[in-house]
DNA sequence: CTGAACATTGGGAACGTTTCCATAGTTCTA
DNA sequence: TAGAACTATGGAAACGTTCCCAATGTTCAG
């Protein structure tokens, strides 16, 4: 691979003079920078980056940590940080964690990994990491930004949408459809995010008249798997209700996956309800209808606020991120379907 | 950040020494090394990867362009690379494509920023790249290997299941039930690895005795968006089928949705095959029967092949991939249903 | 006791950039 | 026309490693 030195050397100048012409930064002669500049041509010269990075301490790259990659929840959201990033000559590194046992260990270890490259900057998302652990990895590297979490020691680098209110929108969105006798399927306890719209839900329930208390809740694990063995826990349990609402996309598939297998047809016979209208809400079978979170905007404010610690640049970085819901065809009114312990054909 | 040199100074050793306890190469007494080690773990000390990819000339970094990051298709492997790699304490980067118009350019302009980022080797997917663009790319990096397709000028840095068997597989499996009356949905023209499984296919028929010229096909576009579409086509059409071949699982998830929304009960009335058998099979609703290709030893191959050139090491290597289905239930027997055309509710 | 063989150590050179400073040449001002 | 103010240029120093060579100390055979 050619150098610096060899581009000097054929067009016959120093070597400031060409790492000027490189750079683009100084002032340099005209004809002198065509000459440099066809020496790279013909030299096919490329900077080398560990050697800016040496120089500079920064090496352009921002490291992701993802602890599963799996589903359609996170895909969107790194296709979004390599654009970004992309477009303005910076590089995404990731690590994933590989789900199952000992997710925390597997957050530490990765995040480690991605500070131990030199990443200029780190963007976390990780439920089972402890605000301790988060603490002593921003010693390490100050420049770390949480998404779909927030840490109390640093607010102001978590980025989240509000799924308090998320579990409100949910409600809503059913209690308007005059659903009475509500199932949940949730997500694991150990996620911030699911208890909050979990308790956004309720509240709002109890807000409108309704007894939280008759609402069957199972915990599950944000997984298809998991939504269609909650599904058919469901079922057995004899529990009457006419509405489902899922914590997440991939569980309420799987829920409708059990739910056509019994014959229940949804949502003539029971109604379910979506949250975080990923990908695989659009079609499904039935189409999901899902309560629709930014993520995008999430993503980018949260990418734009670790980009501004990083280089001092301005970019610009929202806080609030509007909630609605995307209505399709999996809930429709109860008195045109009847309570689904009614006549499961199981 | 503490350095090297601020290691030795606390440890009142010299440079060479203290390089020698960080990187485990020459010997150095015990007792040093102790005092050594001690001295990185009071400075947190942590070598630079600029400092050493810059003299060793290795970044141990692997790029990978992935055309799009949607769907289930390209997670697993992305997944699995990350792993294979993070083992070797190597690391991943990724370009993305961003879909939609000129993927070609789109994908050289992926590989050259990864070029240019000095990975040490390079893992391609694309089908918008042609012979040419690869010969070319290859000349600045020759370490490259392609996955899910090959290019006639470097088979043994390609890494593909042979779908043209692939395509014969998934024929058995619907003749095998008894149909004599298919319609197929199709990915685009231009993917190499869509053509071989149809037209593999199509061989499978006609070898059976059945003239190919008697299945309506659909060009679509591996998306459910457009395996929707295809869906409503198909049954626009009048064409007379008791069984669909869907090129991917995306396609065949959006047609089921179609289906489902028509009225048309899968399996009882029509029968659906997908392709690929990602995870978007597991559970759709209903379950899909696909053609399973073991896409994660197809990565493994393919990377080994490429740290293989890249660090010369002799990771085992396999070429040839075994292709099966794996039988959910959106497959039964024609005499259980009645043909597709004969009453859709549409 | 002598010299050879070996273990341990220190420090300079090199990797490929950019930045800074010094120098030379050129234009402008008074 | 003298000097000031620029512009254009070359090259040394520095970034943090690793590798190599030289130097020192230690052990051991004869």
């Amino acid at each position: 691979m050619a150098t610096i030195k060899d581009v000097a050397r054929l067009a016959g100048v120093g070597l400031g003079t060409a790492s000027r012409v490189v750079s683009g930064k100084g002032s340099v002669a005209p004809a002198t920078a065509k000459r440099v500049r066809r020496a790279i041509e013909q030299l096919n010269f490329r900077p080398s980056h560990a050697a800016r990075s040496l120089l500079s301490g920064s090496t352009q790259m921002i490291g992701v940590y993802i602890p599963i990659l799996k589903g359609t929840f996170y895909t969107p959201i790194l296709q979004t940080i390599d654009a970004e990033l992309r477009a303005g000559g910076r590089h995404m590194v990731v690590a994933f964690g590989h789900g199952s046992a000992d997710e925390r260990r597997q957050a530490i270890e990765g995040v480690q990994f991605l500070i131990n490259r030199d990443c200029d900057g780190l963007i976390v998302m990780s439920n089972a990491l402890l605000e301790k652990d988060i603490v002593a990895l921003g010693r390490e590297q100050p420049n770390i930004v949480v998404l779909n979490r927030v840490f109390e020691s640093m607010r102001d680098q978590c980025f989240c949408a509000d799924h308090l209110h998320g579990g409100a929108v949910a409600a809503q969105a059913l209690l308007q459809h005059q659903h009475r006798e509500f199932a949940v399927i949730a997500g694991p306890a150990s996620s911030q995010d699911n208890v909050a719209r979990i308790a956004g839900f309720m509240n709002e329930l109890r807000r409108q008249g309704i007894d939280p208390q008759t609402v069957r809740t199972i915990d599950s694990d944000f997984s298809p798997e998991g939504g269609w063995a909650s599904a058919k826990a469901l079922l057995a349990s004899k529990h009457r209700f006419t509405a489902v609402f899922c914590a997440n996309d991939e569980m309420a598939v799987g829920a409708l996956s059990y739910f056509q297998e019994t014959g229940l047809t949804v949502p003539q016979r029971v109604s379910v309800l979506g949250y975080d209208d990923t990908q695989s809400a659009e079609y499904s079978a039935p189409r999901l209808t899902s309560v629709h979170i930014p993520l995008r905007e999430v993503t980018v404010s949260g990418l734009n606020c670790l980009l501004n610690r990083c280089y001092d640049s301005l970019l610009p970085v929202q806080r609030e991120f509007p909630i609605n819901v995307t209505w399709r065809a999996s809930i429709t009114m109860p008195h045109q379907q009847r309570s689904a312990t009614a006549h499961p054909r199981t």
